[in-house]
DNA sequence: CGGAGTCTCTGT
DNA sequence: ACAGAGACTCCG
């Protein structure tokens, strides 16, 4: 037993019946608050004769990526993951995947899809789909509902779909790319000297839709870990301009991340050797402009296009945002529409 | 890449 | 009659 010589007696009634509990405790509980940390792994208290209060939060391992619960909203505090070129080169499709039920979840704590249906929010992964085109497998785990949070449709299609390939082209200069994504409630209304955290929550399990965004990024290179170029930000959940593509502006301290979330991220981190990523990285944290997206996006819908009409919109699309067409896209047009005169003669 | 909504079919 | 799965179409 690894309790003080200490003890005390506790005396009290339930129901009418009387309980005597007998309740040791270490030496260093009975000194002055502010001497001495209190140590609170240790189940009995004074304060406490039937024990401390249990945190139903629970740390679950998936395929590509692991997470922390928040049982109460019905989301994930915050979900890691590791990008490498090879976890991002594959076959992996999202159309394979279906958002669904978490069943590793306690029982009635997950939110459900009906919970999103019509409710004009997102589901927004944390986890992002799209870095693990390698395995299914881990694709398929990202689609369940522990690792989604409500979010505004267009910045989750938007900036934070910019900032996820920002993170995602970091592969290109370190060996590993460590991200850290969660939801945060922060003040984003404010009345004159009064400040209110104001939030929706949607379906019967009343999710609440988090007022910002959180991502840390931690890139290294495998032979030196202490060298690790490291930055944290904060975007708030509502649609972000096109032109805004410098990721800086919503940059925030790691420090100032830990007082917004209460958890102290990378923990071991040498902070004398590391640097800042919006430094280190050569492309000082400016995000892909948004027409290199829209040029994503019609060459995808060029390469799948089932007729001719089908290369039109996309080309008109492209037209009406003044997007100057790349050499690889005229050729995958050229390619398709021989393709599709055999597929018409045949 | 990131999503939504509608329709049809099927099983209870 | 209603709920869920899958195919399909649409948008940024």
């Amino acid at each position: 037993m690894a309790t003080s010589n200490f003890g005390i007696l506790a005396k009290g009634f339930i129901s009418g019946a009387v309980f005597t509990v007998s309740i040791s405790y270490p030496l260093y509980l009975q000194q002055k608050r502010g001497t001495a940390p209190v140590k609170t792994d240790d189940a009995r208290s004074p304060l406490f004769p039937f024990g401390k209060p249990t945190d139903l939060r629970q740390v679950i391992d998936y395929t590509g990526h692991t997470l922390c619960y928040d049982v109460a909203r019905k989301q994930p505090l915050w979900v890691s993951e590791i990008l490498t070129k090879e976890s991002l080169k594959g076959r992996a499709n999202r159309k394979q995947s279906k958002f669904r039920v978490d069943d590793q979840l306690p029982e009635g704590t997950s939110a459900t899809n009906g919970d999103y249906h019509k409710s004009g929010w997102s589901r927004g992964h944390m986890a992002a789909a799209g870095n693990f085109k390698s395995n299914q497998q881990a694709m398929d785990d990202t689609f369940y509902l522990s690792n989604i949070v409500p979010q505004n449709i267009d910045n989750n299609s938007g900036f934070w779909n910019r900032l996820e390939t920002y993170c995602r082209d970091l592969t290109e200069q370190f060996d590993k790319v460590h991200v850290i994504s969660g939801p945060l409630y922060q003040v984003n209304d404010i009345v004159g000297d009064k400040k209110f955290v104001k939030y929706e929550v949607i379906g019967d399990g009343r999710v609440p839709a988090p007022t910002h965004l959180y991502k840390i990024v931690a890139a290294f290179n495998e032979g030196s870990p202490e060298r690790t170029a490291v930055a944290a930000f904060v975007v708030p959940n509502i649609p972000i301009s096109r032109e805004v593509s410098e990721l800086t502006k919503y940059e925030v301290s790691l420090e100032k991340l830990k007082s917004l979330t209460g958890f102290s991220f990378h923990p071991q981190l040498p902070s004398q050797t590391t640097t800042n990523l919006c430094v280190s990285d050569r492309n000082s944290c400016k995000l892909k402009s948004w027409e290199e997206l829209e040029l994503y996006f019609a060459m995808k819908k060029v390469k799948y296009a089932k007729s001719q009409k089908d290369i039109d919109t996309a080309v008109v699309t492209l037209k009406d945002n003044h997007v100057k067409f790349d050499q690889k896209l005229l050729s995958q047009i050229e390619k398709k529409q021989t393709e599709l005169r055999h597929a018409t003669n045949a």
